[in-house]
DNA sequence: CGCCTCTTTGATCATCGTCAACAATGGTGG
DNA sequence: CCACCATTGTTGACGATGATCAAAGAGGCG
């Protein structure tokens, strides 16, 4: 586990449940969200994060652990507030499709139909906050900002979402790589983390599925970009991006 | 142009402005919308489309039209009520990503930041109503119901983004035609219009850039679905689901 | 009827996947 | 604290899927 996996658990002190999996409603968790800025409660007003905190219970997850499998009855919607989750899509006979990674302040399960249509699991150590949906519903209801805050970030989802289709078809490995490295280190940069080195806390297999390639091939590229003096790895899974630009055009196929 | 889009575009009737891409704001096109149900209009009651109407201009389309490119000011949201329209990203040496095809009921232009993410343009003969997305946001605070509708509708495309990603990482092609064939058709009766044969307006080009491949393989692998008796092309580009159960086997990777 | 575009088919090639073995890492227990 | 072992990552050899290059056939519109 990365050190900030800790330290941003730790930050959020008492809201914190240390038991695995166990549900803590505190006085009020989310007057003491560090990461509230980035999640879809932003938009709540201190006064009004009580009716938040009465729904919400936080989750602490370890590395490996489930939070739910596709298929399952969406029941909650879950905002991430430390550590990293991936959510993903399986065919029947085990290839895996990595949808996305989640870190401080995604959301996930919010479900067009009655069921969740990936499964998710913790990557790292890390809290997320569960809202039961129907609750979520009734909130989002008394409080059209919050669901315009939702629409706004799920409209961000779509265009990322559209953004790793040209990826996935039409990009060369050695592409696909160099934009994964960005994409990471730009959303380290926007929850206020350290963009250069990048913390890389997926293995070589979940960044395989994510981004339709092997294991091997995607250890191969990246030793083909540190050989070319692009990249150098790192201890603790942290990878400096020696020259970003040279990358950029790479990732963009120039 | 098949005769589905001719009957589409002449249901709208006075709606519809005939000159190339003229705007035509009647007296209520929305009371008259044959596809109404199936857009983020749907919720709006009778009595309040003149609300819709009042800010909305419907533009009619031919084949080849451009629509808006990416990377334009995301001046204006579009909902397509006739016909078929493809959406796509492009890497600056020329790969295409087909990120969608558009029919009656879907939308386009929802950018997170102000610039369009992708560029659209029309398949068939279409008609799309326009929406200035000031004016739009406006409605939306207005009518709650419809900014829910909105999000209702983008959680959905988030879903079939995922699915796609799931196709263009982990599927054969034979796989991701099979696929193909059973969303088209699946979307066709979802609008109400007949399931098998399926109308398919897009050319091989698109279809291949839709699905990570190239339009030879994409001949190649219809060839070989034909040749298995699984399906076969009708005149005016139809294709007949010969076996569904078959194919979805094969687009589930069983 | 003829031209132009789109589609189909063929031959060859390259990228990435598969299979295999080895190295490194980190977690555990002696 | 160190040694061991399991898991993860790296490297190599080879092969297959789909891309590329090329050309012929089919359809649609003038």
């Amino acid at each position: 586990m990365s050190p900030f996996d800790v330290n941003r658990i730790r930050e959020l002190g008492p809201a914190m449940a240390s038991e695995q999996g166990e549900a803590d409603s505190g006085p009020s968790p989310c007057g003491a969200c560090s990461v509230r800025h980035l999640t879809f409660c932003a938009p709540m007003a201190e006064d009004e994060l009580g009716h938040v905190s009465k729904i919400v219970s936080t989750i602490e997850l370890h590395p490996g652990d489930p939070l739910f499998d596709e298929g399952e009855p969406a029941d909650n919607v879950y905002s991430v507030t430390a550590g990293s989750v991936k959510v993903y899509k399986l065919l029947p006979d085990g290839r895996r499709q990595v949808i996305g990674f989640l870190f401080s302040g995604d959301f996930m399960g919010l479900a067009h139909n009655d069921l969740y249509a990936y499964s998710a699991e913790a990557i790292t150590h890390s809290a997320v906050c569960r809202f039961p949906r129907k609750k979520l519903e009734q909130l989002l209801e008394r409080f059209p900002k919050m669901e315009r805050r939702l629409l706004g970030m799920a409209s961000h989802e779509l265009a990322v979402a559209q953004e790793q289709m040209l990826l996935l078809g039409r990009k060369t490995a050695k592409e696909k790589i160099a934009s994964f490295l960005l994409m990471l280190s730009k959303r380290s940069e926007q929850r206020g983390q350290t963009p250069n080195p990048v913390a890389v806390p997926m293995s070589r297999t979940d960044i395989g599925d994510y981004l339709g390639l092997t294991t091997e091939t995607v250890s191969r590229t990246f030793t083909q970009l540190k050989t070319s003096n692009l990249i150098s790895l790192q201890p603790a899974n942290k990878v400096e991006l020696t020259s970003i630009d040279a990358l950029r055009d790479i990732a963009e196929g120039i």
